[in-house]
DNA sequence: GTGAAAGCGCTAACAG
DNA sequence: CTGTTAGCGCTTTCAC
């Protein structure tokens, strides 16, 4: 049971394998091919079931209808639902997706990279870890189709598309105070790539603007790669030491999750001991008990944009890199009540 | 600045094509290419960072070191999960995976694979929905490597890799009645696969062991693909026409998230008011308070078998079909304590 | 209106 | 030890 091909299909209408292929791309009109001819091929295409080889067919045309998508990591709820409407629409437009996560690793990324290039990958969804430079650089200078997630490359000029992080810090951390907590906790990365400065920047000029001089110590960076014993450990002493705090705002929802549970094993009640505050939003957050105040991010918005930026780039309709910042919203609920 | 292909290190070179192919494949032992002009290929491939066209050699040898991944949603934890794995084991054997969410949408999933056979990828990882045995059938007609995941066809023959539903359905039912429970709600999904049918004979199989008589009315399924809205009504009013319930069992973890959600609304508390176990873990479960006792899934080795499984038959290694049942854990917190 | 032929970049018989 | 050549399946220019 072999594979037919084009030219099966030509033995057996009797015409030579470039009819079968003007037909079967849609150019008979365009090339005046007779309409019973155009029939017959088609007829006979489907009889046989006859699915084009899009191995061959990129190899010829150059382009094989597949994007690269390089994000963090898959099994984070934020990558997964961002992934998940970049495929939808993917599909729609007839264009598979090839994945990876980088887990962070700059080596990873760049390796990843250089695999999806060499399967001439039609255009690349990444999320930039530190040390890309050179290669989105590089990328870039080729001229391939590219959009940046979730965060950005200052040196370099491209497309991308993203939540305001500077705003949604502001805006919870401006909340927080509003709401009479003083003692404001940070806990972040190190490490960290330029969205995850705007959130600090967000905090601290929150801060500031409210008269409250900030406070090193308050603020807690966490390696990524650690494990989640050291994870543990890490948040433990660092609320240990600082019993002054009043809340703490977890600038990632990975670190939020972790968080939480740390707190629920230091034994502290939220928000009576300790009010608590994320960026991003998740089941977890909606539903714990007390339901955790938020910056959620727009995300089926941000995989939308990513991807029909990514397709007008592809089709040229855009030659200028498009940058779009999207606004955070701030989701209300039980865990950083007004203090009394 | 054209991509450098095989021939333009040959023409610097001063050999042939074969030759530079022969070296870059690693075959200059086996064909005796002397050691000078070996590393002077080596050398100069490196300095024009050539990179091989993996379509061109996709097309010549048939094998396109892709694997396909047909999941029923990469934004549910299970499933994101499990992709990671494979990705991370694909990767690490020089393989890329593409993968596609059929969102349990027997038309979509069937046109997925229809593009993945197109793509030429070298094999599959299949959570099949309802209706694709035709497909499944001719994929094993044709001899091309296939691991089932989390469900499989019980009238074809193929590998997979899955959880044991029954036994870890039939514990936590056990569970459940040992600790004094005894009008138990089971809800699941309508137009289940086999994975859901097993679970519910796990539930009923337990009450039946236990003297119980299960009641039709404490069993509520629900539609895959309607709204959350429409989900919270069904939810709402099966807890209303059955106020014997002392307990309740999700046979997924979408569900349970979703019950949570219910009840949270309707203001009832667990375990006093009701009793809750699901299965499948994740941070909500964990975390929730109360801790949600639950069946879980060995994620990690669901992912890494079916990854190996699909390699051994790619490989040819194994020419039967391997099928592969986890033991599940049963995850004991405070939603279901034993009743006084 | 239709076909012949070249070629995308690579691999692998086969020849020398 | 290395080169010639054919061909994977398709698209596309050019010729008839």
């Amino acid at each position: 049971m072999k594979r037919i091909s084009i030219k099966d299909i030509a033995r057996a209408a009797g015409v030579s394998p470039t009819t079968v292929s003007f037909v079967l791309n849609g150019k008979s009109e365009e090339k005046r091919i007779s309409n019973e001819v155009a029939e017959k091929i088609r007829k006979i295409a489907a009889e046989l079931k006859f699915n084009p080889n899009q191995v061959a067919r990129g190899l010829r045309t150059g382009k094989t209808h597949t994007i690269g998508l390089i994000i963090e990591d898959i099994a984070n709820n934020f990558f997964a639902s961002v992934a998940r409407v970049v495929e939808e629409e993917a599909y729609k437009n007839g264009y598979k997706v090839v994945y990876c996560s980088t887990g962070n690793n700059p080596d990873k990324a760049r390796e990843l990279l250089h695999m999806l290039k060499q399967r001439q990958v039609d255009g690349f969804i990444i999320t930039p870890t530190k040390g890309m430079e050179t290669e989105i650089e590089t990328l870039k200078n080729e001229k391939r189709p590219i959009v940046l997630l979730d965060r950005f490359i200052p040196s370099i000029d491209t497309s991308y598309v993203m939540v305001d992080n500077f705003k949604g810090s502001y805006e919870i951390t401006t909340q927080l105070i509003q709401s009479g907590y003083r003692n404001i906790g940070y806990v972040s990365l190190k490490d960290e790539m330029i969205q995850m400065e705007e959130r600090e920047m967000g905090y601290v000029k929150a801060l500031e603007d409210a008269g409250i001089s900030w406070d090193k110590r308050l603020i807690k960076k966490i390696a990524f790669d650690i494990s989640k014993e050291d994870q543990m450990k890490e948040l433990s002493s660092f609320f240990s030491n600082t019993p002054e705090l009043d809340s703490v705002y977890f600038a990632t929802n990975y670190l939020g999750i972790a968080g939480l549970e740390c707190l629920k094993k230091l034994n502290k009640t939220i928000p009576d001991d300790l009010a608590v505050v994320s960026f991003d939003d998740n089941d977890l957050f909606r539903l714990y008990n007390p339901g955790i105040s938020v910056v959620s991010q727009p995300i089926q918005e941000i995989g939308m944009r990513a991807i029909r930026i990514l397709f007008d780039e592809m089709s040229g309709k855009i030659s200028k890199p498009l940058q779009v910042r999207l606004d955070p919203t701030l989701i209300q609920r039980e865990s950083a009540p007004v203090r009394v």
